[in-house]
RNA sequence: GGAGAGGUGGCUGAGUGGUCGAAAGCGGCGGUCUUGAAAACCGUUGAAGGGUUUAUUCCUUCCGGGGGUUCGAAUCCCUCCCUCUCCGCCA
């Protein structure tokens, strides 16, 4: 979330900045909340100080033998009077914490201005996509070819956006995943870690997707609940929460392959068909924590970690900036990558890296300092898709195939797939 | 799932109703000593928020979370969460 300070100092500015992503708020009402909080605060912190002096007073009496029966009638009013300040104090400041928590965050300057996706930015595009002497097939076709990919059967276990993965597509999905993780570990300098697939509420408040997106959850009700992850992006992310990191920890660079689960609530008619958008996904997520002054330098090579694997498997693509109206909640910057599909003669999304500067680290009390006795500060954290796994699959398939509807391999992916180079029927 | 123990500052750990934001030790920072360092000694050292100001001062909150009792709670009561040990079950 954002600085408190800026409801109550830079409020135009604030107004002005929001309406860069399409998000307006009443100032009128929450300014009105504002000095009525700051009255009821002082009124509050008062009684309080008064409590405590003559509490104090009271003990010293006791221990001298002295009468405190008036001072204790004096106390009993203040505990009154005080109770009914604290009461209102409280409710007005969760109203304030209620609004606040859903505010998004800030584009950074460097944000084409927009309103929705076709005011996103191309920044940059690599590979020319191929020209097929034949019409290609999508992933659907292709799979149920070669008997790799199987929707009717998973509907049938647990019902639509779930597919089941068969034979040489199932091995060729498991390799790209542990391929990824190489990369990123071996040439990238990132540290693996294994993280739970549940979490609970805070951890996903940190991360930003509580309480405004709940619908877009899978919900184990127990008390208190568990929540599937939507993206290794929380549990990953939450490692740093109520941390005060030094200075030479950082960065910190972590990859985590995990499985994603998402809702995709309202989304129904969108990608009806095929492993686009599933309940379900296989995902490889980068993560780093770094200070505040390098964040953006970071966010430029996170995404070019990324954009590595595509590079490596030879699959066209484009970077995308997306604009204020289509950044995410609590990102200030995103980089799309998105991926040539011959079938649809589109690019579609296949990772997404995002600098959040300190809107997360201020929800996770993620701080670090510069010395030891420094004052701490909010860290900066990124992410981005280091890929989607499933739509890389898919990318992969349709990209790689002949007229024969076979599929070649890659050939940084043949020491995963045990030197098979063709999936053929 | 059953039985027991426990959650206190960066860490270890004392504190069972009143000057406790919290002893002591470790660690950190500053200093003395030293050519330098170590040791020793002395001093210092939590976070968040608000008011007033812009450089000072004042105040509030925080001892796992929430609620309660009380003039006053780290301390008493209720409740939830978590950790550890033993037993059971289990990959």
């Amino acid at each position: 979330m954002l600085d408190p300070k800026v409801f109550r100092q830079k409020i135009n500015d604030l107004q002005e900045k929001l309406k860069l992503r399409n998000f307006t708020i009443d100032l009128d009402w929450l300014q009105a909340l504002e000095a009525e909080r700051k009255i009821l605060q002082s009124q509050t912190q008062a009684l309080q100080n008064e409590r405590n002096v003559l509490s104090k007073q009271i003990g010293q009496k006791k221990a001298k033998g002295e009468n405190t029966e008036d001072s204790l009638a004096k106390g009993e009013k203040i505990a009154k009077a005080l109770q009914e300040k604290e009461e209102a104090l409280k409710s007005l400041q969760k109203k304030l914490w209620d609004f606040q928590t859903t505010v998004p965050n800030l584009p950074h300057v460097s944000v084409p201005p927009g309103k929705n996706p076709l005011d996103n930015l191309e920044v940059r595009k690599w590979k020319e996509p191929p020209l097929f002497p034949f019409e290609p097939l999508d992933h659907i076709a292709l799979g149920k070819r070669l008997h790799g990919i199987d929707f009717d059967q998973a509907t049938r276990i647990a019902g639509s956006r779930f597919v089941i993965l068969n034979g040489p597509v199932a091995e060729l999905h498991r390799a790209l995943t542990n391929w990824m993780l190489d990369v990123h570990t071996k040439e990238h300098g990132y540290t693996e870690v294994y993280v739970p697939y549940l979490v609970n509420e805070n951890s996903l408040f940190g991360t930003g997707q509580l309480p405004k997106f709940e619908s877009e959850l899978f919900k184990i009700e127990r008390d208190p609940p568990y929540y599937l992850i939507p993206t290794a992006e929380v549990p990953v992310t939450n490692l740093v929460r109520e941390r005060i990191l030094e200075a030479e920890a950082l960065p910190l660079k972590w990859v985590s392959h995990t499985p994603c689960f998402r809702s995709e609530a309202g989304s129904y008619g969108k990608d009806l068909h095929g492993m686009i958008r599933q309940h379900q996904f296989e995902k490889v997520e980068l993560v780093q924590v770094v200070r505040p002054e390098h964040s953006y330098k970071i966010l430029e090579e996170l995404t070019s970690h990324a954009e590595t694997i595509l590079k490596k498997l030879e699959l066209p693509y484009r970077v995308i900036a997306l604009c204020g109206g289509d950044l995410g909640f609590a990102a200030a910057k995103t980089y799309d990558l998105e991926v040539w599909l011959p079938s649809q003669k589109i690019y579609r999304e296949i990772s997404s890296c995002s600098n959040f500067e300190s809107f997360q680290a201020r929800r996770l009390e993620a701080r670090w300092r510069e010395t030891p006795s420094a004052k701490p500060d909010y860290v900066h954290t990124l992410n981005g898709s280091g890929l989607a796994v499933g739509r890389t699959l898919i990318a992969l398939m349709e990209n790689y195939q002949d007229q024969n509807g076979n599929i070649a391999i890659p050939a940084v992916l043949h020491p995963y797939m045990k030197g098979i180079t063709h999936i053929e029927k």
